[in-house]
DNA sequence: ATTCTGACA
DNA sequence: TGTCAGGA
């Protein structure tokens, strides 16, 4: 197996090696083999590793939280939601849009979203959100089709009763991960609408009347939960997302 | 030339 | 997270 230098690794991830090694030293997170002169050795294992904790990262969380993420993942994936992972990437990767939009309206029915979002397409997503233009593809194709769904389900949900409720996000990369949100939101009874870009600056004064579902990502700053807080004691209907 | 640790901002 | 010193 071939192993590369810290340096390397650097280039290869687009890191600084002081992360790497403050990611080590600090959290733990990393424990690469050494040469006998103390040098760092890192394997593909370590690299897969790696990227990893920046899409962790890139979504919000702070590296300290992350290390238990990562273990975290495996008891999702003993429960056999790997294999189902499996078969939508191999739609995806076929180009068997068909058969995935299929698959998709059919656990519709039989799980609730909540259990496909947190097993299924959470996970699924992070594993595609590399910077390989390939994944990058394939994610992008599972977006598409995940949004179609969803906003299929938010039409229906409209014709039942209900709170309306506007899923915003606030700071936040992943847009999808709003539907996402609303998807699940709408299971729960509320009328859903969604909108589509994340916000810099939230003003709930101009959505009075409506409840906002607010998403700020996997590990909100301390600085938006007190904003929420605030807003709640102003009177305003204000939900933390994922809270 | 590169990387190491540990102190420090 | 990043910089620096002082060594290997």
């Amino acid at each position: 197996m071939a192993l590369y230098s810290i340096g390397e690794v650097a280039l290869l991830c687009d890191i600084n090696p002081v992360t790497l090694r403050a990611w080590q030293r600090r959290y733990g997170l990393l424990k690469p083999q050494r040469t006998d002169g103390g040098h760092r050795l890192f394997n593909e294992e370590d690299i897969d590793r790696i990227r990893e904790i920046q899409r962790w990262i890139d979504t919000g969380v702070q590296v300290g939280k992350v290390k238990s993420l990562l273990s975290e993942k495996t008891s999702a994936q003993q429960t056999g939601w790997l294999e189902q992972q499996e078969i939508l990437l191999s739609y995806l990767q076929n180009g068997n849009l068909n058969r995935l939009r299929m698959w998709i309206k059919e656990r519709g029915r039989d799980y609730p979203a909540q259990t496909l979002v947190t097993y299924l397409f959470i996970p699924l997503r992070r594993r595609l959100q590399c910077q390989q233009a390939t994944l990058h593809m394939l994610l992008s194709m599972l977006d598409g089709i995940l949004i179609n769904h969803i906003s299929h389900c938010l039409l229906s949900g409209h014709r039942k009763a209900g709170k309306e409720a506007l899923v915003v996000g606030w700071n936040i990369h992943d847009t999808t991960r709003l539907w996402l949100e609303g998807w699940m939101a709408s299971e729960q009874g509320w009328r859903v609408d969604i909108l589509a870009h994340s916000l810099t600056q939230l003003r709930p004064e101009i959505f009075e009347g409506k409840t906002l579902l607010v998403w700020c990502g996997e590990s909100p700053s301390s600085l938006q939960t007190q904003q929420l807080a605030r807003w709640r004691d102003a009177g305003y209907e204000v939900v933390s997302l994922g809270a």
